[in-house]
DNA sequence: CTTGCATGTATCAGATCGATATATTGTAAC
DNA sequence: GTTACAATATATCGATCTGATACATGCAAG
């Protein structure tokens, strides 16, 4: 899915600016499986605007920043659901912690502590605001609910990874650096 | 990370071609959080050869095309070592599968177990790929070790939820749909 | 007997990322 | 008290990355 069809998808559920669609990638409910910047949503707007998908309003406001206010129309919400019937592509995960992990044997031990109580917290984190979050779900959107359930089991069987792993790593490449170092 | 680096540490557990590391990041033990297609990655190991990173060393072969086999050498090594003291950005995970579940409520049930099944054996055949591959893993190696075990245990519950939410997910969508038909 | 897959390198248009610019208000720190 | 940062808001731009395509060959399957 590209950029223009994920804004496709906030704007389904009512009109937004540009900013706040960012907003929704980065905390709302898309937030675990979509992204996009303002580089990519502005000309995405743009674009939509432009091939009649969505219709703009420009809001002056008092000591703010003018807003363009964004709306799904009828043929913005067919190329939704023309979206939605193609085959999806596979997911893609990108970490760069995975990567240094890679190479943990190569890290101190404190590097790597510091690096996985990081990502820990963060998993806390990222799970509480979700739990907040699973409140404002209507009980009868259940796609929503499905994808948000997915991501709690995703981060929840990670954090548990990380918390059930992390001193058995550490440890051992401690020992095989010393092991090393009285080489 | 960008490509450059993500072929510099693949090129740190031996030589290869552009084309095997093209393999590395599909099915090898990066597959799970680094990707980079050919358009990324013959540039990038251009501009690392440019910059002294890598060495380049081309072999012609008897009924196949012409290899260029890269190695990395000390400043390539040096390289790795201080993108891996860097700071790790976030993660980042993008699925197409989920967007479109997001909006179940606008699908068929049949589409709906039609999705779902298919991700169940994607990440079943996955994860039997990935056993084959535990036992290639040196018992020393501990990062490699770690990393493989994240990724087993993120796509074990990933599996587990949708194995356990599917029935639940298409029953409610067939039966609000049911009850807006009868309306 | 031809269609497709594996090996191998390479390019290129289009999409995306990340940083930066601009402007104002509120708020936290020092 | 003023300095710095976060939030609201739009926008551009170079660097990078994606995905499709091109080329060349051998081998296996249908």
């Amino acid at each position: 899915m590209d950029v223009k069809t994920t804004c496709l998808g906030v704007l389904a559920m009512g009109e937004a600016t540009g900013y706040e669609i960012r907003k929704h990638f980065e905390d709302g409910p898309f937030s675990h499986f979509a992204e996009g910047g303002f580089g990519s949503i502005y000309p995405a707007l743009n674009r939509l605007t432009a091939d009649g998908f969505v219709e703009c309003t420009e809001q002056a406001q008092d000591k703010r920043p003018d807003k363009k206010v964004y709306r799904l129309n009828d043929a913005g919400f067919e190329a939704l659901l023309g979206a939605l019937g193609r085959e999806p592509a596979e997911d893609r995960y990108k970490s760069d912690l995975l990567f240094i992990l890679f190479f943990a044997d190569h890290l101190s031990p404190k590097r790597l502590e510091r690096l996985i109580d990081a990502r820990i917290a963060f998993y806390r984190e990222k799970l509480a605001h979700m739990a907040e979050c699973t409140h404002e779900l209507e009980a009868d959107s259940h796609g929503p609910r499905f994808v948000h359930g997915f991501g709690v089991a995703v981060y929840e069987g990670a954090l548990a990874y990380l918390e059930s792993h992390k001193a058995a790593l550490i440890d051992r490449v401690a020992r095989a650096q010393n092991a090393d170092a009285a080489e």
